[in-house]
DNA sequence: ACAATATAGCTAAGCGCTTAGGAATCGTCT
DNA sequence: AGACGATTCCTAAGCGCTTAGCTATATTGT
C-alpha cells in the first residue's frame, strides 16, 4: 500500500483506530471499497443508458435476452436467474418493458405456466444501438488498469464472491 | 486467468463472444464482477445488522456518529457528505432513528440553519454492541485472501474508483 | 441597510426493489 | 382418475431511495 493515504476510505479507517483500537477494521478498507466503487460504477452507467432513453434495470432485461441468441426469447424464469433480483421485480421490469413495446409476453406451449419474452424488432435495434456505447462506457471504466491487473481485479473479486456466496446463499 | 471458467460472469461472457464478436466485451468480466460481489456483500452485512434489528442504511448513520468520536454528534450535512446519498435520504434515515430513539436532533448555535444530530445513549451502547458483530462478518468475507491480496485488491479498486469519479462527479 | 444569492434541512411524490400471497398449471403419488 | 404439493407468473403493499420544491437562515454584493 504505498498510496496517499488521502481518501474517504482510509480518513474512516483512521478514525475507527483512534475509537475503536480494539477492534482490527482492516477488512473495510476492501469491503468498503467494493460498495463505493460499485455505486459510482452505476451512476456511470446509469448515464450512458440515460442517453438512450433506458435505466439499468431494463438494459439488463434487454440485453439477457439479446446474449441468448435467436429467436431472443427467454422466460421470466430463466430472467429471474441470471438478474440476482426476485421474479417479482423482473414482472415489473417486464411490465414497464412491455409498455415500451419493447419486448412481448407470449403464453409458453410447451408450460401453461410458463411464458416467453421476446424482444420486439424495436427492442434488438435498440439494444443493438445502445451496446457499443455501453461497452465503450466500461472500457473507459477500466482505463487506468493494464490488461494484467484487470485480470487479478476480477480474480481476487471472484474468491470474495465464493466466499460471500458460501456464507449466505 | 487460470480459474475455471464456469461461473455466472464467463458464461455471459462467452454469450457475447458469439452473438457480437465485433465488440470487446472483456471489460464486462470485471465491470460485472464489481457489481455482483457488491450486491452479496450487502446481503451477507444486512444478515448481521438485521440480528441487532437494525438496517445498513442505520448503521451506517450510527457507525458514521461513533467514528467522529465525543460528543459523538455532526450535523445532517456532514453525514449527508460520507454517506454517498442525497440529503432527502438522510432526512428520512434520521426520522426512523429519532424514532427509535437512537438519536437525537438539536438546533445548532452557530447557524440557525443547522442542526446538530446526536448518539443517544441507547444508540451509542447499540452501535458499540454491533460493531464487533459487523467487523467480524467483514473479516469472514475476506477470509479467502491473504494479507497481500487485499492489498492489491484495495489498491485496484481505488483505481477503478478514481477514475468512475474523474468520469462523473 | 437592503436585496439577491447560497446553504441547511425538510416534506411530498414517484420509482424500483422487496416480501407476502393469490391464481393457474404441472408433476407425482396413491 | 384424482388429490396434493411444487412451480410459474403475477399483483399489492411497504420500504428506502431519488428528484423537486419548500421554508428558514446565512452570506454576499451594492
Amino acid at each position: 500500500m504505498l498510496c496517499g493515504m488521502e481518501d474517504q476510505v482510509t480518513r474512516i479507517l483512521n478514525q475507527w483506530a483512534v475509537e475503536r483500537p480494539d477492534l482490527d477494521v482492516s477488512p473495510m478498507a476492501v469491503v468498503g471499497r467494493i460498495s463505493r466503487t460499485a455505486r459510482k460504477i452505476d451512476a456511470v452507467l446509469a448515464a450512458t443508458f440515460a442517453r438512450h432513453d433506458l435505466d439499468s434495470a431494463s438494459f439488463d432485461v434487454l440485453a439477457t435476452l439479446r446474449r441468448s441468441g435467436k429467436p431472443y426469447a427467454l422466460s421470466p424464469r430463466e430472467l429471474t436467474e441470471t438478474a440476482m433480483v426476485t421474479s417479482a421485480a423482473i414482472a415489473q421490469r417486464l411490465n414497464r418493458l412491455e409498455e415500451k413495446q419493447l419486448v412481448t409476453r407470449t403464453k409458453d406451449v410447451q408450460d401453461g405456466r410458463g411464458k416467453q419474452v421476446t424482444l420486439t424488432p424495436a427492442g434488438l435495434d435498440l439494444v443493438n444501438r445502445v451496446l457499443p456505447d455501453h461497452v465503450e462506457t466500461e472500457h473507459s471504466l477500466l482505463a487506468g488498469l493494464s490488461k494484467q491487473e484487470r485480470g487479478q481485479l476480477a480474480e481476487l473479486l471472484a474468491k470474495v464472491e465464493q466466499t460471500a456466496t458460501e456464507i449466505r446463499g
